[in-house]
DNA sequence: AATTTATGTCAGTCATGTTGACATATTTTT
DNA sequence: AAAAATATGTCAACATGACTGACATAAATT
């Protein structure tokens, strides 16, 4: 008999699981805890017409005020067009201000105003409140245990901006 | 004098941290975390002409073989007109198949095929490898911690749909 | 003076999500 | 049997946030 074409390919009715050496249980917490995670935040954010990318500029820039456009690059992994226009709209808006690099007066040092940090701050409440009600019946320990899994999940070249926060 | 433009507002320019009372290390552990969890998958799919959207559909029609396309929308929380066209692509490509329901015939159910089985263990081996890597060294009393505070980071209501898997 | 660097900008494309409207087949209700 | 509800599919228009490539400007470095 001739090979089947893909579309009549015989279904498959047996579920993946843990079995097939594979920890399907943590990727998908993962999964679901990222996706709630992030929910709290881009529900606030549509009311100013604001997305996720608005949020990332404004928390690394209320993290690390005076940060430059070339480090909110790296720290961001996009492209300097893709944050362009991200980036303007806050700038236009009045939540971040640039202020010409007082060193090097090519670079342009991002710093939030009053209403920037306010917003930031905003939407960092309700992503605190679910970490710290996860964490209700926590030990230190686990708390320890938990940073240490997720830093450990970072690529390892990555790490050292992490360490650069606050 | 009179109230500031909003393009002339002064710069903020202390850092916001912990003291804020908000939890800025496990945000941002998590962010990272996240984006480099799912980097390899990305770039696996990328040499399909794939993206995250149809990973996620492959790792559900092969952790639950059968499920309906409603079951789908459900677990994926997107609209049918935006899973319809990925869906489209994944069947075309012979990697998942569509059944008519046996007890209700309006109802499709969704299966892997071979093709889509071997991609979906493909997808998920780098990621089961950083989870195990990032676990080396952690009690397994620290796996039952991060387990617990991942759920815990999910809503409420949504936490029966993980209890649905295998 | 020439080159490199930091940033900005224009133009086009792509992936993935959205809303709204409507079509079809099938099942359930009346 | 007819009507209503349900599961799915499809068309069209649109938004967001990524991307690439090309080019412009000002300032610093060589």
């Amino acid at each position: 008999m001739a090979e089947r074409s893909a579309a009549s390919a015989k279904p498959i009715r047996t579920a993946l699981n843990d079995d097939d050496g594979i920890d399907f249980a943590l990727i998908e917490l993962f999964f679901f805890a990222y996706r709630d995670f992030t929910s709290d935040p881009d529900e606030m954010l549509a009311d100013y017409g604001f997305g996720r990318a608005h949020h990332r500029i404004l928390h690394f820039v209320n993290r690390r005020p005076g940060l430059t456009v070339a480090e909110l690059l790296d720290v961001l992994k996009i492209t300097k067009q893709s944050l362009a226009r991200v980036l303007k709209q806050l700038i236009d808006a009045g939540h971040v201000i640039q202020v010409q690099g007082p060193r090097d007066r090519r670079q342009r040092e991002l710093y939030p105003t009053a209403k920037g940090r306010t917003l930031a701050l905003d939407l960092a409440r309700p992503q605190s409140r679910r970490i710290r009600e996860a964490l209700r019946e926590a030990a230190p320990s686990d708390r320890e245990a938990i940073e240490r899994f997720l830093k450990a999940m970072v690529n390892p070249e990555l790490r050292p901006q992490i360490d650069n926060l606050p």
